[in-house]
RNA sequence: GGGGAUAUCGUCUAGAGGUUAGGACGAGGGAUUUUCAGUCCUUAAGCCGGGGUUCGAUUCCCCGUAUCCCUACCA
């Protein structure tokens, strides 16, 4: 049987990583295995302070930027549709009217607060929590004067009362578990939609998923779902349960441990390459080849559910970051510089829209600084003193000055400089080398002595590219102009 | 309280009944010298504890411990 997989997301916010990368697990199979990858939206939950409608824009553009495009989904559709829960109520509850007439689902009349009250009262005497089960037992007579005073109700699954359920995890081998303690879980909630449990296992089976990949936070939950597969006689899919993703301190990865959403990331600049590369290795390696750089067709061939770690990961921003910067330095320089240019107009370097003489010269500058980004959105403090008028010596680095700008042949280098730089019949690189060459030796300084002031005088500070290159960059005006800012102010 | 999962350098991980326990990020040192970055070389750093099984366990089993997850009319 061919491989069906789905993602299964929910319009509760900016994706997180951790569901990004089981989004990029379950694509990965689906090409591994020449199979079919759906999308499903999981809208089920009406609750205001959790439904975020405008999320949904989000989720179709993460996947669309790591570019792990779904074979069906509800932007394009397919031969599953509506691929919105919202729009599949009839089928679910047609699902919950068989289970009750059978009588492997109740309705359940308990109110909220009595729920509450039962579950504080489980905790203040220590004994496990969970439904008391009073309305699977109900009087006949109650349920109907309940139903004829039109008391709200949900749904729940009537759980066996003995007996052990045994999953067979993709990753985690055989689990087993207790029936009796497991929960009568709400299949259906009082508004009239359905919870998780039931709208995936209907949507699963109906849509013929063959592999479920899901966080390990479902292991728990797995026996309910059996046991709905099996009171519906349906046959279980393949589970696969993924090991969680925790922040530094060892905790699920959340808000405090820093960027933890998809939106986040991509503002400071993260490559998709990079996000699918190091994504996949937190919790799934290529075992005896030992290789982490790897790209999207490498990692496709060598993917498999056996290679699943099932342990815990702790998401490493540090080495996220070197990975990008792999990324960004192995990167074509005019894909860098396309990708750059939005950050330059936001932070007010270029126009918006930039003018062609300004694209022409971000085009000459953001590759010099290529190989030093380990983020995009870094290109900004990297290329800041091209842009920007540097006003001898207040937008100079205090400490580059004290160093460099005191030297005794700094006024002679200057000197000399401008008067080689405006006579350089050629404005290149190796040009403006030689004659910085040549002004050293009759200075009678070293080459460094050259080179440090000069960088200094001409970009405000002591880091940057190779300095000929930026001088070209910059271009003979620009450089003569600062030359001469700067030799005014010593004098 | 109950249930479940997991346990190899600080972090991500490989590995096998006998190995000098391998790689990557990060950290330290060195080289390249036109700074930074990069690149190359290099060093330090690990099998949770206790019982078994075995000639031999870090590896297999049990117990303990720790950590994480679940225990909602959220997913």
């Amino acid at each position: 049987m061919a491989v069906k997989v789905r993602y299964a997301p929910s319009p509760t916010g900016s994706p997180h990583v951790g569901n990004l990368r089981t989004a990029i697990y379950d694509w990965l199979l689906a090409k591994k295995e020449g199979g079919e990858f759906l999308v499903r939206l999981e809208d089920t939950d009406r609750s205001p302070d959790r439904y975020a409608p405008e999320s949904i824009a989000d989720i179709e553009e993460s996947l669309r930027y790591l570019g792990i495009l779904p074979d069906s989904w509800w932007v394009t559709g397919g031969k599953d549709t509506p691929y919105v829960q919202s729009e599949r109520l009839p089928l679910y509850a047609e699902i919950v009217e068989g289970l009750i007439a059978q009588g492997h689902a109740y309705k359940c009349f308990c109110t909220k607060e009595r729920l509450e009250q039962m579950r504080q009262r489980q905790q203040e005497l220590g004994i496990p929590s969970g439904y008391d089960r009073r309305c699977r037992n109900l009087p006949l007579d109650d349920r109907a004067r309940y139903e004829a005073e039109n008391l709200p109700y949900v749904v729940r699954l009537a759980m066996p009362l003995e007996g052990t359920c045994l999953l067979k995890d993709a990753v985690r081998g055989e689990v087993k578990y207790e029936y009796r303690l497991q929960d009568d879980q709400v299949l259906l909630k009082s508004d009239g939609f359905p919870t998780y449990f039931l709208a995936a296992t209907v949507d699963d089976r109906l849509m013929g998923i063959t592999h479920i990949l899901r966080g390990e936070e479902w292991l728990g939950s797995a026996p309910k779902m059996i046991h709905l597969y099996n009171v519906l006689e349906w046959e279980a899919p393949v589970f696969a349960h993924l090991p969680v993703i925790l922040g530094t301190d060892r905790k699920k990865l959340s808000k405090r441990h820093g960027s933890t959403n998809f939106r986040a990331f991509i503002e400071q600049g993260y490559l998709p390459e990079a996000l699918i590369n190091f994504l996949v290795l937190l919790g799934w390696s290529t075992g005896e080849e030992n290789r982490e750089l790897l790209s999207i067709n490498e990692i496709i061939e060598r993917f498999s559910l056996s290679g699943i770690t099932e342990h815990p990961a702790i998401f490493d921003y540090e080495k996220l970051k070197w990975m990008n910067g792999h990324y960004i330095r192995s990167s074509q320089p005019g894909r860098i510089t396309g990708l750059c240019i939005p950050y330059l107009v936001k932070a007010g370097l270029l126009s918006n829209p930039p003018t062609p003489e300004e694209v022409a010269y971000a085009r000459r500058i953001i590759p010099l600084e290529q190989e030093r980004m380990k983020v995009l959105s870094e290109v900004v403090d990297l290329v800041g003193f091209f842009f920007k008028e540097l006003n001898y010596p207040n937008g100079y680095d205090e400490k580059a000055i004290a160093k460099w700008m005191g030297v005794a042949h700094i006024k002679a280098l200057l000197e000399k400089e401008i008067a080689a730089f405006e006579s350089l019949p050629e404005w290149t690189t190796e040009a403006i080398e030689a004659a910085s060459r040549a002004i050293g030796e009759e200075l009678g300084v070293k080459f460094a002595e050259v080179v440090h002031p000069t960088r200094v005088a001409t970009t405000g500070q002591t880091v940057g590219p190779g300095l000929f290159e930026t001088l070209w960059a910059l271009g003979r005006e620009r450089t003569l102009e600062r030359l001469r800012t700067v030799l005014a102010h010593l004098s």
